[in-house]
DNA sequence: CGCAGGAAGTTATACGTAAAACCCCGGCGG
DNA sequence: CCGCCGGGGTTTTACGTATAACTTCCTGCG
């Protein structure tokens, strides 16, 4: 009736409870890692487990990692957990990692870009592999060379090297968002490109350009923003205040940067949808808490990390993780109606 | 010049180095542990590392675990990592831990609340202490018995027991809100309180319930909120349709509220601030994307996050953590403005 | 009666590291 | 000439677990 180790005393092993239940470290084993049919009578399983419930026997998983030589832990490399979308991710990969009896272990990628800082440096336990979204392509060489599975996520399929790959059609996503403006009649177009080199704003970019490029009624200028709604405001703000006709639809590369937008462009005494058209990207928390409400590109961030984990695993396991790109949905919302008739 | 370990061979362990470099393996511990002055000779350190470098070596972080019997790893232990305050404590927590050679892994638990999965289940790699943020007191007595060293984040002190406590002054930013409004002119509240059970949100309410009890002249009503915009939006129109005088000012319990709130004012035709005043708490990247940008409560994320950490590493280090609230900071933005003149 | 074979364990070993304890040798003070 | 010291290592052990290999006992069968 005594406490289970109530302080001070070092933690129980199993060699604790084969004394106590007076039995072998190894019967200990066996019970409690649940291979014992036929090996060991139910009396005494019962009896082990009992005496390591009592004795509040954890089994040390140092010396598990070591014996088996893995350690059921996946290294999900994100560039910012601030970033929803990342958040998601992990909550995601971290999900299906549970149900496998897996853990997920984070490296926030400083600054998401850049020859990342030696990730295992900071991993304090051994893994079995990596996740790793949205890396810089160089930053990607660290991993390769470990030769420990990989698994990237929403990445240039040109740095595919050996590892498997899990892919957003952010490509067919931007075809939409174009089609929906052309469709409405926009003709002259600002796309708010964010700065930050990575491959999911590069594709961003192509599809818009090749989508725009069969229209020869069209035009569009190239604007950077940065990933944050106050940046994104002011450098929207320059693209209003550029010389020549105003652009009647904004198309931005992230939420944040949209939000940002529609703040630039009511600062202008302009209204949106009714003067300027402005489309997001990413379908994050924000855009349905702001007015009007974002026409975005929903992407289905948990299943990223789901697929992602569960290509992770199955590269483990000696299988081939399925193909094929997750698809997304435009999400059609008020913030992008017909241009003004001019 | 050949490839560190191409692939196929298993992981060079200290022991290859040893052979490769022509010594003992507790020579290559000693001169790669750092702590070899004055029993390895300059030039057999040089040889041990550079042959540790051509090897590609790294240390198994499993075996070291074990034979030190520490990880220097934490566990964090938070409701969501989609709520962005929460994210900024990782990132916190993350950034203190880095600095002092140490590893975060997180668990998330389930929906914040209830008696938590044993978190222990999850973690695949042995733990040197815990941080808990925001938990249900029942939640936490898993974590007491464990006799980890255990640091709360945001709770109750009552729950404190003999663990050490970061906690923000949530009640003094909930003063300053309740101030600015009385300052302004209002008297008649609605309190969109959070639903979930959690100290944090206790003490809005008993604050805003202390403050306002000094003033016979103001009424208020709690109305209980789901922690998402359009969930709170509906909230709040069904605070707004009820009979009586209408409120003049929505004090939320957290932006997300805040910009629901918003949303249900003006669908009824009326204006944020000029007809209602809002305000929310915890100052989100989503307060200022909104418009009008929210009056609320800006509590320092990340601080929490390091504060945390470093309580950690203070209790291992068998040191007593410095005592003392977080203060939190009223940003009065465009949401808050006098009541109409009725 | 003798022995195969299964049930129920036990004994022994390996995982890779850190570090305590030990060893050897050259120089130096007594 | 002996003993001692310290620099520069090496040998050995322990960490706690999982599991392969081995033992013992019993039962059933030919």
């Amino acid at each position: 009736m005594k406490a289970p180790e109530p302080l001070g005393g070092p933690r129980p092993t199993s060699r604790d409870v084969a004394a106590a239940a007076g039995v072998s470290q190894a019967t200990v084993s066996l019970v409690l890692g649940g291979k014992w049919h036929g090996r060991v009578s139910e009396r005494t399983a019962g009896l082990v487990r009992d005496t390591a419930r009592r004795l509040g026997y954890r089994p040390n998983l140092a010396a598990r990692n070591l014996r088996l030589g893995r350690t059921r832990t996946a290294l999900l490399v994100v560039p910012a957990l601030t970033n929803e979308f990342f958040a998601r991710v992990y909550t995601g990969a971290s999900a299906v990692a549970a149900r496998h009896d897996f853990g997920v272990v984070l490296y926030p990628s400083p600054q998401g870009v850049g020859p990342a800082r030696d990730p295992f440096a900071s991993a304090r336990t051994a893994l079995d592999g990596v996740i790793a979204s949205s890396m810089a392509t160089d930053a990607l060489h660290a991993f390769h060379d470990t030769d420990l599975p990989l698994v990237m996520l929403d990445s240039d399929p040109a740095d595919r090297g050996s590892a498997a790959q899990v892919n957003l059609d952010i490509a067919d996503g931007m075809r939409q968002v174009t089609g929906h403006l052309l469709a409405l009649g926009h003709r002259r177009f600002v796309h708010l490109a964010s700065a930050v080199p990575s491959w999911t704003f590069d594709v961003r970019a192509r599809a818009l350009a090749a989508a725009l490029r069969e229209r020869p009624d069209t035009t569009v200028r190239t604007v950077p923003a940065p990933l944050d709604v106050a940046g994104a405001r002011e450098a929207a703000a320059r693209a209003l205040a550029a010389p020549g006709p105003r652009p009647t639809a904004l198309v931005c590369d992230d939420d944040l940067i949209a939000a940002g937008a529609c703040k630039a462009v009511r600062r202008l005494g302009l209204r949106v949808p009714e003067d300027v058209s402005v489309t997001g990207f990413d379908d994050l928390a924000l855009a349905t808490a702001v007015e009007p409400e974002l026409t975005t590109v929903g992407l289905p961030a948990e299943q990223v990390g789901e697929r992602g984990m569960e290509a992770l695993l199955a590269v483990l396991d000696g299988r081939t993780p399925p193909p094929g790109d997750l698809p997304v949905t435009l999400r059609v919302r008020a913030s992008t109606a017909p241009p003004p008739r001019a």
